[in-house]
DNA sequence: CGGTCGTCCACAT
DNA sequence: TGGACGACCG
């Protein structure tokens, strides 16, 4: 869902953009908006579970418009649920569940039109198919992670260490993880919106100094997102409104004072409530992500002083490094637990020299055998 | 004015 | 599914 309107709401911060422009940059994939697109294609061979690779065909073909702009992809998925998120996935499956009862009732009446579009409803991105788009990548070459948790926080994991200097979405969640340089909306000729973090104080028409990203997380939690849903009547007009009057950093007390400053008497802010906040701010901050470089498994931001994995349990559960790399590199079905493959990136590596020795020994006895 | 709720659309041909 | 866009409510 991401934050309700919040691309609109960002227009003085974004501009239009093409994907020329980013010649020899790195560019952090949310690989489920093309798994999800791609699967309008052939939803209704995907939910009767007949063969298809259309998906795959089609995030291959999106890669591929980044590669004939030279911009280097690193393709981004999913991995386990967080705990908070649960209940929100078994309601998801109850109605997709649903939705394909109904799409076979239509086929059987003969209406195709209508099953197919009740079809489109009801695909389910499975771990099986982001599988397959993972072998697909691995045959070219084509990097790949799968997130310890969810994509987005891995995402910006990406961004704020620099490995890669651009993220491609569709989910306005990005800006609020703290990504640098978003592209949205890409469409087949390159064309995109970029957001950039430097230029998020425009949206809110305060000059660059007087402008905090602490107070532009806040808005858009107290707005409404996907942790914590929003007090009723609060959207981000409100909740932009009381943050530019507020200075006082301490969450907790400044929540009470939202009903009197907004003039808006009926609303409770709960005890409930306010602690929902803090859970959504620490999982914002501290979600945590799989390091590349250093292949350990570590909180998107540094935990405060005297913090650990363990202060926040909603933020995803600590799986240990050895486990994680094994989720990044493909080799684990996050939804059964199940070892799927056994890529290793050193043996490739090794396999990679092994066939340059094969071929530099091949040389050298051609260069024998002319002389 | 700002918030909420509904409807349409995406893919690819 | 989730975002965009237009219509209605406080």
């Amino acid at each position: 869902m991401g934050i309700q309107g919040l691309l609109p709401f960002l227009k003085k911060a974004s501009r239009e953009a093409n994907l020329r422009e980013f010649r020899h940059y790195t560019a952090a994939v949310d690989a489920y908006c093309w798994l999800h697109k791609g699967a309008f294609s052939c939803a209704d061979k995907l939910v009767r579970g007949e063969p298809t690779n259309g998906y795959v065909m089609y995030v291959m073909k999106q890669v591929n418009l980044l590669l004939n702009n030279d911009i280097k992809p690193i393709l981004v998925f999913d991995g386990c649920n967080l705990p908070s998120k649960a209940l929100t996935e078994t309601k998801r499956r109850e109605i997709r569940e649903r939705n394909r009862k109904r799409a076979k009732d239509l086929l059987r009446q003969g209406k195709t039109r209508e099953a197919k579009e009740c079809f489109q409803r009801c695909v389910d991105i499975t771990s099986e198919m982001a599988a397959e788009v993972i072998n697909a990548c691995r045959a070219r070459n084509i990097d790949i992670i799968v997130a310890p948790y969810e994509a987005d926080a891995q995402l910006a994991y990406l961004n704020l260490s620099g490995i890669a200097q651009l993220v491609i979405t569709e989910d306005s969640d990005l800006v609020l993880f703290g990504c640098k340089a978003i592209l949205f909306k890409m469409d087949n000729n390159g064309g995109c919106v970029l957001v950039e973090q430097e230029k998020l104080h425009h949206s809110m028409n305060v000059p660059r100094d007087k402008f905090s990203f602490d107070k532009f997380r806040n808005m858009c939690i107290l707005s409404g997102c996907d942790y914590l849903p929003s007090l009723h009547g609060i959207g981000l007009a409100k909740a932009c409104k009381f943050f530019s009057v507020i200075s006082n950093p301490d969450i907790h007390s400044v929540l009470c004072k939202l009903p009197s400053y907004l003039k808006m008497p009926q609303l409770e802010v709960t005890q409930e409530y306010r602690d929902g906040f803090i859970k959504a701010r620490n999982t914002f901050l501290y979600q945590l992500v799989f390091d590349p470089i250093d292949r350990i498994l570590r909180p998107l931001n540094d935990y405060p002083d005297g913090n650990e994995a363990e202060d926040f349990p909603y933020a995803g559960k600590f799986i240990g490094h050895k486990q994680a790399l094994q989720i990044a590199l493909g080799n684990v079905n996050v939804q059964t637990g199940e070892i799927v493959n056994h890529f290793s990136p050193d043996t490739s590596k090794v396999f990679d020299f092994l066939i340059f020795l094969h071929y530099a020994l091949c040389f050298a006895l051609y260069e024998c055998w002319i002389y």
